[in-house]
DNA sequence: GTTGAGCGTT
């Protein structure tokens, strides 16, 4: 039944909790009910969704009212394949400020004693859910950032380089691996570049620069 | 129409 999602929690005290995650963006809780379902009681399936666009963020919260069927879900529906994804089943936390958890069963809801390690910035919490949680919450600092640094110290002296250099580095499998996986643009070189040879903003001339160059003083004309 | 690490609504 969809009767999941519209009441708020209704027994979170005395059910598990688990985090689905690896879900497809069209799977929703009507879904997993049938698969949860089968392997115990489930008291209620919740999955997050974006309240602008309305799709799902590709991953939920199935509460189990005992912890030996959340476990064999957990053993069970983990890596099962929902609409030709893995899902991943594991326990959940209940909340940003939820600690008092004992083997996903929330014993304190109420238990705002931060201690978590979680990488994660509670104070962002309502922007990050209503915002692009996906693209930035994410893919702030992999790995790009140092490429990019990376690159953009490699690509700045790009005009005294030797046929010889050139070699030596297209020698390197790393980097030319690196760039040719990363796909360096060259319109980002040209436009730092640009940005770091671009010429000093020059006033406009009462007289054309070129005749000045050529002839700083009218001398005369034929 | 796309994407893919993570932890949720009253």
């Amino acid at each position: 039944m969809s009767h999941f999602g519209r009441s708020g929690p209704p027994e979170i005290k005395d059910s598990f909790s688990l985090l689905v995650l690896n879900l497809t963006f069209r799977t929703s809780a009507d879904d997993l009910y049938p698969l949860f379902d089968r392997y115990g009681e489930v008291v209620d399936i919740y999955i997050p969704r974006n309240r602008r666009t309305g799709d799902s963020r590709g991953f939920g919260f199935v509460r189990y009212k005992y912890f030996e069927d959340a476990q064999k879900a957990v053993d069970r529906l983990d890596g099962k394949m929902v609409d030709g994804r893995a899902m991943m089943v594991q326990f959940a936390k209940y909340g940003p400020n939820a600690e008092k958890i004992h083997k996903g069963r929330i014993v304190e809801v109420m238990g705002r004693s931060r201690g978590r390690s979680r990488s994660r910035s509670p104070r962002r919490r309502d922007d990050d859910r209503d915002g692009d949680y996906r693209r930035r919450s994410r893919s702030r600092s992999r790995g790009r950032d140092r490429d990019r640094g990376r690159d953009y110290r490699r690509r700045s002296p790009s005009r005294s380089r030797s046929p010889d250099d050139y070699k030596r580095r297209s020698r390197s499998p790393d980097d030319y691996k690196r760039r040719s996986k990363y796909s360096v643009s060259p319109d980002r070189r040209s436009l730092s570049r640009s940005r770091s040879r671009s010429p000093p903003p020059r006033k406009a001339s009462p007289f054309p620069a070129r005749d000045a160059s050529r002839s700083p003083r009218r001398s005369t004309s034929p």
